[in-house]
RNA sequence: GGCGACAUAGCCAAGCGGUAAGGCAGAGGUCUGCAAAACCUUUACCCCCAGUCCGAAUCUGGGUGUCGCCUCCA
């Protein structure tokens, strides 16, 4: 038994059969780079990092791909309104997304390709299309010609015809079917543009992610990832030009992460539910987020609101309790062997790993897995105290971040230790305690909540932890 | 019009044929100088109606409702 997807292009749950073995190739398509990203971007790359994350978890050596998009109409508006040139737009903002993508914990890209660097790569692939027949241009565009090839509408599952049926498109005449896509655009006044055998120009939006993914991992990958919503156009028309040109199958699995909503609809500018990643990091931790966005299946949708923030953030308080718990144990705990009846419950506690892999390989089951973790962090609490050996609160601690970390929930590990004025307090009240002056003493304690350390009396002694 | 998803406790959310996980919130209790943390107990006619089956939240048909894609979009 291995991991399971549910793949787009089936409809169905798939064993994972990679290409070569041991080894994962996955492409997920990255931002545009016009803005801060959002926390619907938010959703699905942390989907994707978790992806990537359990593969690495159960032993994968993963090649992950995501681009950046860095030259499309979004950004010439952008840059236009503001003066400057599209690559400074580009440079901005991808400067802005890793500082964001950093604190969301997400694992950066084996390789962020961007469009603009890959323009010689992108007008062979769409000369090659040119060659075989598959495309055609006019007047210094290129377009593919859907009818050509014979899948188009496998991903998305629909038919040509029904697909022009609903269109909502323009018709131009030009093209020879309205389904038609455009891979080069014709240069306009005033537009950044490259040179190719059509003139100057700029490529269109699908064929960078066509490109770029084949020149870094080859003509089939493994899995192709990114929203719901790139199944049609963007994925349809990737596989088009992809397995047109290559005559293979372009991505063994398909992936698409459901929608985050606010208020149950889609967000949007002109909505004004609109939130960046940014704003809600001022707010809440990467592991609140992570936890708030892991806690449903990746392929629901799941509504955003600062009240679900406020459940995720109870739940991050809840492990770390559990987990300072077991610390303050591995450092007054009995430094002892286990017992018969410890070495029973160190076998349990290591038996939610292998329930957290079962859930876990069914498709990531995240919230499954969360529920796992729970159970054993609730078996953790119950079972282990004051009385018990370093050794096993130890095991659990370890077993605690080793089930969190595909997730990339708590995994910051660093801690300061507190400062001298704060220990002597902590001690002035141990005093005041033994005294039965419990006036002073809580009134230290009162003093040292307000600057964000908070005391827990044990049997052992104190404990504390930050806020 | 075409394609599709979803409807489970106050809130969130798994489960997808064998009799309802987990988290948050609430109530009661244990422990504690108090507190906190933790633990225990407690809260579900699984949207409705038919059907298949020994057995359905899970499958089938029909409703109702919400949402998405078909246009730039994660």
């Amino acid at each position: 038994m291995g991991i399971k997807i549910y793949n787009t292009l089936t409809r169905k749950k798939e064993e994972f059969v990679p290409i070569t073995e041991g080894e994962v190739k996955m492409y997920v398509c990255g931002p545009t780079v016009y803005n801060f990203f959002h926390i619907g971007n938010a959703r699905t790359f942390l989907v994707f990092d978790t992806v990537r994350r359990y593969f690495e978890y159960r032993g994968y050596k993963v090649r992950f791909i995501q681009n950046f998009t860095d030259i499309d109409d979004k950004m010439i508006k952008k840059a236009n309104e503001e003066g400057v040139t599209v690559k400074d737009i580009a440079d901005k903002y991808i400067k802005e997304y890793y500082t964001d993508a950093d604190k969301l914990n997400l694992k950066r890209a084996t390789v962020n390709p961007r469009a603009t660097e890959h323009m010689d790569e992108i007008i062979s692939f769409i000369k090659d299309l040119v060659d075989k027949g598959y495309a055609y241009e006019v007047d210094g565009d290129v377009y593919f010609e859907t009818r050509k090839f014979k899948g188009y509408g496998k991903l998305s599952h629909q038919s040509i015809d029904d697909l022009e049926a609903g269109a909502r498109i323009d018709i131009d005449e030009r093209k020879k079917d309205p389904m038609d896509f455009a891979l080069w655009k014709a240069q306009k006044l005033g537009e950044p543009a490259w040179e190719s055998p059509w003139g100057m120009g700029r490529p269109g939006w699908h064929i960078e992610c066509s490109t770029m993914a084949s020149s870094l991992l080859g003509e089939t990958i493994d899995i192709h990832g990114g929203g719901a919503d790139l199944i049609f156009p963007h994925h349809e028309n990737e596989i088009a030009q992809s397995e047109a040109r290559s005559g293979k199958q372009f991505s063994r699995y398909w992936m698409h992460a459901a929608y985050l909503n606010i208020d149950n609809q889609k967000m949007s500018k002109s909505l004004n539910n609109f939130f960046t990643t940014r704003e809600i990091l001022e707010k809440y931790d990467a592991d609140v987020v992570r936890l708030f966005m892991l806690s449903g299946h990746y392929r629901n949708p799941i509504n955003f609101s600062l009240d679900l923030m406020e459940q995720a953030k109870s739940g991050i308080e809840r492990m770390k309790n559990s987990l300072t718990n077991l610390k303050y144990i591995v450092e007054n705990g009995e430094d002892r062997e286990l017992t018969a009846e410890e070495k029973e419950i160190s076998l349990r506690l290591n038996a939610y790993k292998d329930k957290f892999i079962e859930v876990m390989d069914d498709d990531f089951n995240t919230a499954d897995g969360i529920s796992v973790i729970f159970d054993l962090i609730r078996d953790a609490n119950t079972n282990i105290n004051e009385a018990s050996p370093k050794k096993l609160a130890q095991n659990a601690i370890e077993l605690i971040y080793d089930l969190l970390s595909p997730l990339g929930i708590l995994q910051n590990t660093d801690e300061d230790g507190l400062d001298e004025k704060i220990e002597k307090m902590i001690e002035d009240r141990q005093r005041a305690r033994e005294e039965k002056n419990f006036k002073e003493a809580d009134r230290i304690r009162d003093e040292l909540k307000a600057m964000g350390i908070i005391l827990e009396d044990t049997a052992k002694g104190v404990r504390w932890k930050r806020a």
